[in-house]
DNA sequence: CTGAAAGCGCTAACAG
DNA sequence: CTGTTAGCGCTTTCAG
């Protein structure tokens, strides 16, 4: 049982390869009569197209690439539901690839994208390393490049974004509104526009409530379970606090397992809000109050800008995607 | 700046395309010298090889299909990165595929998957569907297929699968040694292998301690939390029972729910163990007993499994990996 | 509306 | 050790 190629429907049914294919691929210059006569046969026959064939000659794949600094995060793994849900449908293929949040891989996964010849690449960065080279690489190419959430807004293309700002803002006015007041923050990598904005966010709620936001009460790169538990046992050592707004879900994880170690009441001397609503925030005791990003729909938008793109349609574009702030136990009421 | 070929290169050094793609192929029926000459010069001309055109050329793409029912569970995006580990160092290419559990959606992925023309197919089954033609089709055009973890052992390919077995055999002896007798099964689709083999370690557990299973005691296709949640709800109401080992993490939770919701004391007046150890195990409450299964290894194994293939070194073995059981607090003593 | 012809970039016989 | 030749399967001018 050998391939069938477009030759042999052709041969079969005595026109050119070149009808065939014009036929195959929709073209109105050719006779409905025969599209349908081609159309029937290939299926008789089992045909399937050879995309390697057709990308070759083309010079340009139906294939995407998705580059994210892990899978295994709920935020990343519904966006890319979210993309394969607008891309599959549109005929195209996604590849994924995961860096691990490590900036060597992330290059290395550009390049095997580019080597590959993929007609997109759609990527969340992982670090802050300050050499976006591969980026400037992928854009003098002219393969359309989308970023979404950890982006680089100096580099050409469409940008998908969070609205880290709010969903900070309104993380923190909860808190004040709950009653705490000596808020800190752990935050992530303050190069990283998301975490820059979420650190804007909790700043200006802090301000408007009259509350100065000092040096001390930051505590970067925490964004780890492990860093988090550890942040805490600093805070819990050195200064006064009765809460702390967390730029990730896991270092809150962290947060909340050492004020129990402590003995400290969660919620009543303390709050925590996290970011990112994992799916073990709800389930954990006292459940996680923290900020909903709706990634799927991040996804689907990241996809659609990817599309446009290809289409020659858009490109520049920043779009923002609203979060909101799901309200549970950590963050209940001073007393 | 256009794309550089081996013709750019040959005729830059003064020979023939197919001397220059030898050279680059480390062929050694090429002189040492010239081969090192093709290499600087390809370098200095920032020669990227197309892989499209020698896959079309070979008729092999260095590209593996990985189809999932969803990459957002543990298991899986585990089982990703230790396939990742395996084939991205060997130059092969990962594309993702996610069935959503949805067996039209795994025909299709299968389906685009040979269309691309993919060197090889790494598989973990949807759901029990009977019909089995595409898995057949991926054979009869002998396209290496290497199934894990939820397989089919009637089609040829290699097959990695877990213990099942010896994890729930494991689970059931532990809630017997604290104390519970009265232990009933919240399943999969018993259709399954996976599930089916769960089933046979917990009733090989039960019958060894002199205790019946009867019909009632197994609840089938209970694998979410919402049928966790019913079917403990159903259980309570119906008859006496002091504990329960579920096929998965998710059901284990929606059981807890239910007996917290009712008030019942876990550990203590009912035991829970649950299948997986989705990271959610650990941080809910009380902490979930639960069955660890090593995804990264048999992601290894997939990935070596299927470099052997395509190698043509070897086929259609079984390896089977042991997996290990966590106590946490939800399996306590019986009191 | 269809055909003829050329070629995308690479590899693999077959010669020498 | 290297060159010649042919072609993977498809698309796309350019003619008619």
């Amino acid at each position: 049982m050998k391939k069938i190629t477009i030759n042999d429907i052709a041969k079969e049914l005595g026109v050119t390869p070149s009808t065939v294919s014009r036929a195959l691929a929709g073209n109105t210059r050719v006779s409905e009569k025969t599209r349908k006569l081609v159309a029937d046969k290939a299926q008789e026959m089992g045909y399937e197209p050879n995309v390697m064939a057709a990308s070759l000659r083309k010079g340009k794949s139906d294939t995407i690439g998705l580059v994210v600094p892990r899978i295994n995060r709920h935020f990343f793994s519904n966006v890319i539901s979210g993309v394969e849900e607008v891309l599959n449908p549109a005929g195209y293929n996604l590849v994924i690839c995961q860096t691990g949040e490590d900036a060597e891989k992330e290059r290395k996964a550009v390049a095997t994208l580019l080597r590959n010849r993929v007609g997109g690449i759609i990527l969340s960065l992982s670090v802050q390393t300050g050499l976006f080279d591969h980026l400037d690489e992928v854009v003098s190419r002219k393969v359309p490049l989308v970023q979404f959430d950890r982006i680089n807004p100096d580099v050409e293309g469409d940008k998908i974004v969070n609205d880290n700002f709010s969903g900070a803002y309104m993380a923190v006015r909860h808190l004040l509104e709950e009653g705490y007041r000596h808020i800190v923050h752990f935050a992530g990598d303050l190069g990283l526009r998301a975490y820059a904005e979420r650190f804007d966010g909790y700043k200006k709620a802090m301000e408007e409530a009259g509350l100065e936001v000092l040096p001390s009460m930051v505590f970067e790169n925490t964004i780890t379970r492990d860093a988090g538990y550890e942040a805490m046992g600093k805070l819990l050592a050195d200064q006064k606090a009765d809460a702390v707004f967390c730029a990730g879900d896991y270092s809150a994880l962290g947060a909340i397992e050492c004020l129990k170690a402590k003995g400290v009441k969660i919620p009543g001397d303390f709050g925590v809000v996290g970011y990112a609503n994992e799916p073990f925030a709800e389930l954990m005791y006292p459940s996680l109050t923290t900020v909903e990003q709706n990634a799927f729909v991040m996804g689907n938008k990241a996809a659609s800008a990817m599309i446009r793109c290809l289409e020659g349609k858009a490109f520049n574009m920043e779009e923002v995607v609203p979060v909101s702030l799901i309200k549970r136990e950590s963050s209940g009421k001073r007393r």
